[in-house]
DNA sequence: TTAAGTGTATTATATCACTTAATACACTTA
DNA sequence: TAAGTGTATTAAGTGATATAATACACTTAA
């Protein structure tokens, strides 16, 4: 799978996307489920670009939109660590969640399915799971 | 809105995303919705780009890929027009939904939301609407 | 036969996002 | 003081996207 553990965290990186996007999402989504604690440091950008085999700058940039997001905090000299603040990670995660809901039934839409379908199609696909 | 009508078609171009892709997605859902007949002939590529004040080659991809999926057929000399038959449609319709309902799942799962909980953000979702 | 309108192919150019590389600086801690 | 942090800068390369200009094969109607 070239799955590559660091830092408590699981990445799998390809190339259908940009590196800085991956590297980004697959933290923020440790946060979500809290596989990763509140307060908690998460490697030093030299360390995640050594051990994922790109380079700090890629990193630097998923990190930065962490900070902008205020999932993380960081500390010159000491190291990035995620925030202490669960409204924080909630809130993020919800305003994530209906992004995606969103996007989802839009997409939906525009292949010209109805509410009803849509609830058809996933009652379907959980029932099978 | 830029809104422009050609062929009886609506579209809305952005950057946001690749101009090909745009008006891939954007015929194609007016064919899954119905709203452009089997065996209509769309636009010509000329048309189609002088209308949207894109390049003839950007037209000519979006409309490659449309045929790739057998959504269309080309007739040298002649135009392009949409296929006649409806299964081809309805195929590649339920395909595009499966691969939607499955990002969404996975995107939804990465952010830690079960299956429950998706199906009360879609239920509410739908009762406000 | 001809002219206009089709799809299609080719070559060249330009731009932009992404990524890497190499350095350097400010700060914190042991 | 040395090592490890975040951060900034400059330069370069790559690939996808889009445009431009042109040409060719085919179909249809005048």
């Amino acid at each position: 799978m070239n799955e590559i553990r660091v830092g408590g965290m699981r990445f799998a990186l390809d190339l259908s996307q940009p590196l800085y996007e991956q590297v980004l999402e697959q933290v923020r989504s440790s946060i979500a489920k809290g596989e990763i604690a509140l307060g908690e440091k998460i490697p030093s950008v030299r360390e995640m670009a050594q051990a994922l085999k790109i380079n700090p700058n890629t990193v630097m940039r998923a990190y930065q939109e962490l900070e902008r997001d205020q999932l993380t905090e960081t500390r010159r000299g000491q190291g990035t660590f995620i925030t202490t603040d669960a409204d924080k990670v909630s809130h993020i995660r919800h305003r994530l969640a209906e992004e995606a809901v969103e996007e989802f039934l839009a997409r939906m839409s525009s292949l010209g399915f109805t509410a009803a379908d849509i609830a058809n199609i996933l009652r379907a696909k959980g029932g099978e799971g």
